[in-house]
DNA sequence: TTAGGGTTAG
């Protein structure tokens, strides 16, 4: 109880630094062997949430559309580096149909889109699945004199394998390449891991991640491309093939990051190893790693299947009252705690 | 000095 009321305590005087602190206090719980309940959890949660609300970089759209119109009408017009900065905000923000319709507004007030600008607009048609228009952009390179780089590649590989069409993701890889057009990357590779993945083709991801080791690829296979595929194995349930890649992954060296443990919390739930979660949890802690949103709601997830409603409840209600946009998952589990409760 | 790849449900 005097661990709570302290967690409590740092978790509402401050942000950043606290809840660093409230999160290697929860480590000295596990440590310790007690299991954290829901309260503990639901502290550490305000802290984290402070924290990602003063983090600069999570801003609204109508402040970055200010932005954008004043950048517009101001007089010498700024470079277009400025304006290439405020479309991929957006794009983080997933409002790709804008950012179409601003570089529109860019070229008739006289700014000329660069490579930059080009690929971030390809990548807009790819994530409204118009591929079709991303492929007749690349007329703009040539008629503008740029030459399309390996960004511009890696982004149309991306859009077909979005679409789900990987073999047409894999000509374009195979021509471009032998065309001597561009050198595949680590994330050219791990773009194509991810489409056989999709394909449920593990055996072919896996083949792919060897390739790249031997093709020299640089830089090497990383966190990227291995938690592509341990994320698959876990969605195929093959949970110890799944461990053990993570464990080669770990031997090379290659650090695991807040989506390679999301992966694999979320993977051992599913298959009822809650104990195992707690575990990994436990390390993902220990090692520093911050959990975030999604960690939450694969946490409340599983508090509802476990039937500790109530306390799921409270994650959400903390989630909400803090500030962080629940995601549509976030929604769509309120709606679940709505109808067992009712 | 801006762009591209991986996680959360059912």
């Amino acid at each position: 109880m005097l661990v709570l009321s302290v967690l409590s305590h740092i978790a509402t005087v401050d942000h950043l630094k606290q809840a660093g602190l409230s999160l290697s206090v929860l480590a000295q719980f596990f440590k310790l062997g007690h299991q954290p309940d829901i309260t503990t959890f639901a502290t550490v949660i305000n802290a984290i949430l402070l924290q990602t609300s003063s983090n600069p970089n999570v801003s609204n759209v109508e402040d970055v559309l200010k932005l954008f119109h004043e950048m517009l009408h101001s007089r010498p017009l700024p470079s277009v580096v400025p304006f290439n900065q405020i479309l991929t905000q957006l794009v983080r923000l997933k409002h790709y149909s804008t950012v179409v319709y601003l570089n529109r507004q860019m070229v008739l007030t006289g700014i000329a889109p660069d490579v930059c600008t080009l690929n971030i607009i390809i990548n807009c048609f790819c994530h409204l699945n118009l591929i079709g228009f991303s492929s007749s952009l690349l007329g703009q390179f040539f008629k503008r004199g740029l030459q399309p780089d390996v960004c511009t590649f890696n982004t149309l590989i991306n859009g077909f394998v979005l679409e789900n069409r990987v073999v047409e993701a894999l000509l374009l890889f195979t021509k471009m390449v032998e065309a001597g057009h561009f050198k595949p990357i680590v994330v050219t590779f791990s773009t194509l891991i991810k489409g056989f993945c999709m394909m449920g083709n593990n055996t072919a991801a896996m083949q792919l991640l060897t390739k790249m080791e031997e093709r020299g690829c640089q830089p090497e296979p990383n966190v990227v491309a291995y938690s592509t595929i341990i994320h698959s194995l876990l969605k195929d349930t093959l949970y110890v093939d799944a461990m053990k890649l993570f464990l080669e992954m770990i031997s090379r060296g290659i650090v695991a990051d807040v989506v390679t443990y999301n992966s694999l919390i979320h993977g051992v739930c599913n298959v009822g190893q809650w104990k195992e979660a707690t575990m990994l949890l436990n390390e993902m802690l220990s090692k520093g790693i911050f959990p975030d949103v999604p960690t939450f709601n694969v946490l409340v997830d599983n508090l509802c299947k476990e039937g500790m409603v109530v306390e799921a409840k409270s994650v959400v209600e903390i989630m909400i009252q803090r500030g962080a946009e629940p995601n549509w998952i976030t929604y769509m589990l309120t709606l679940v705690i709505r109808g067992i409760s009712s």
